[in-house]
DNA sequence: AATGAATGAGCATTCATTCAT
DNA sequence: CATGAATGAATGCTCATTCAT
């Protein structure tokens, strides 16, 4: 028998990331409703067949874009906030990180808030959740930890803060997807991080 | 001549409210993009013809009902903000209804999110802004004016900080339709409420 | 019993002659597959359920339509074939009228060209035939009995050269039809009265 | 780069060619209203969904149609007229093949009256009097130059004469197309051959 | 005589998906 | 690996027609 899948080979990587890619950038453009295999396909020059050979089915293939968004920001996050010292730091560094690669990556998330709706039942919604949410919020869980341990924070509850500075930085960035002139993301960012690093200290 | 629009008959305006509420369920329950016109109907026993004579189309239905979430809870947070006599307590009392009303209304803001997605062109997510945002926003500057006149409030930038306030409000939000046992949105309104009154006093 | 359905009211007659103009109109600015009972109605201020009342169906006013129009061409070259002395003049007369007719309402015949397609079966073609072409053809032949019995004309065949007759004004009035500027109708209907009078004479 | 237009392949055209037949036939059966892509799927014994995928939309699939059944009639008699060696046999030849063709081709011209009424705007009006008239215009002139290079024809307006000739062969198988008993075509070809050659002749 | 609410069948069109080549 | 032909189900929408008021 044929093993049954093993390793991708390189180019199978190559195609699937070159495709989602290309995915974000049509989604972003032209909204998700209008995103299909066929438009994909016409902005890389391939043809929608190929699109469902490298992915099982659409849902397959706008999962794993939001995981590429999501694990590319949380790299570009997590290695500013690790070269940070203490937990005042490394927090005003996570909240402004977050938002300066929003601001350099804006398709990426005008694509992000698309997406939130092609999850439909709770299942899957909660299955996002638990992708997009709980490495954030453990994130800064771990950053109010080290703040706890080296008696830098203190008076707060980690879980209920942590969906709190998520959330600002999230509703800020929505505000702006839709209108990037409503808000000023940078002073937003830095507006934020002060705000939750005075919340945070003892 | 004869005017342009007569005034909409009672049962016309029964049957939009009665149409656009099924469909405000339907996209809770199934997510936008499996929401179809059929879908509603059946919901409701009606036919989907139905749908379309009382709506210019599926925008209009949409539209119509992402107003209608917005202005039933604009006007439960303005009621409630108007019965505060201070700037530190409309604020609070702004934000904490806004949460209550979320709360107490998940199948909107489940819909809510979903809806996001439908607009496709950097017009319509503009109007959107502007009919989903500009007043929110412009309702805590209104609030922001008072605490300023009062000498209740000072020291941040009005335009900046409402963006925040009410990104803060949507974030937690967002995390709470994704998964309502992640955030304790009451809680959460609270904390908000707080850590703002804090900010924006002298 | 009630009697079946004598004599039409007045007011019956009236409503029939105006939507029936107002559905020429209709058809020749839009085209028949755009034309709805709804335009219709709209461009005239009353609801399409009354025009299903007045009319059995829409083969009803369709028929009714065309049949107006040719009843009021038929009128309109009577009269003045009626008039003229002798079969020369009539013959010249016959086409040059009908052009004339065709000149001065371009919405009419623009309207038929778009109605010629609305009948589908055999059985509607061969009746529209015996409607349309049937009165024109026999008109025709009897001004060559006419001309025949005077021995005006002669050294042809009646029946032939009135479907010759009435298709080459039929033919040049189409062509006018899909573009006015393409052809000189009123030139060409005196030269088609001059060719087929020179035919007809002896 | 790549070019924007790939050759169509073998396979596409024939069931490019295959779809057009399979319309033109259910158009002259049923009539352009009643004929829909479900229609000519099922007659053809393929999904509509085929007939999507091989024309851009309804407009494009009837206009293709429209091109074909000109196209072939045109090389009919483009191959018949330039076999004759004087202008007046060219002439004659092109009234009497015309004929012809359309007297082998019953179908396609039923179709094409039933077409007629598919152009709404005037635009479309304009654009079809271009593709379908303006050829045969020409055609015709250029008969008409040979004719009065050698001195065979005189005494006559070319532009006119050209729509007056071509509008009798289509008025004639206007009714003929009605019903085919009441002209006959073969006849009528004839005379109208010798009516327009004497009409042209010094 | 007239309205407007409601129907239900039909329409062109879109699209993810399958599959032989 | 990749293509392009083909499917079939679904979608928003149109419209003549019916009918209670």
């Amino acid at each position: 028998m044929i093993p049954p899948k093993d390793k991708p080979t390189f180019i199978e990587e190559a195609r699937r990331k070159q495709i989602i890619d290309a995915a974000l950038q049509t989604i972003a453009e032209q909204g998700y409703t209008q995103t299909s295999f066929a438009e994909i396909a016409k902005g890389l020059g391939i043809t929608k067949g190929l699109i469902a050979y490298h992915f099982n089915g659409k849902h397959d293939l706008i999962t794993s874009a939001i995981h590429t968004i999501l694990n590319r920001q949380g790299a570009y996050i997590k290695e500013r906030v690790d070269a940070q010292e203490n937990a005042s730091d490394k927090l005003r560094t996570y909240v402004e990180a977050s938002v300066e690669y929003i601001e350099q990556n804006r398709a990426h998330f005008v694509a992000l808030v698309d997406l939130w709706g092609s999850f439909t039942s709770p299942e899957e919604k909660t299955a996002f959740s638990e992708t997009a949410y709980d490495p954030c919020r453990a994130h800064l869980q771990k950053i109010f930890r080290i703040g706890l341990e080296q008696g830098e924070f203190g008076g707060f509850e980690p879980q209920g803060i942590s969906a709190i500075i998520q959330g600002g930085i999230d509703g800020v960035m929505l505000q702006w997807v839709f209108d990037p002139s409503a808000v000023n993301l940078k002073e937003a960012g830095h507006e934020l991080a002060e705000m939750f690093v005075r919340r945070c200290k003892k």
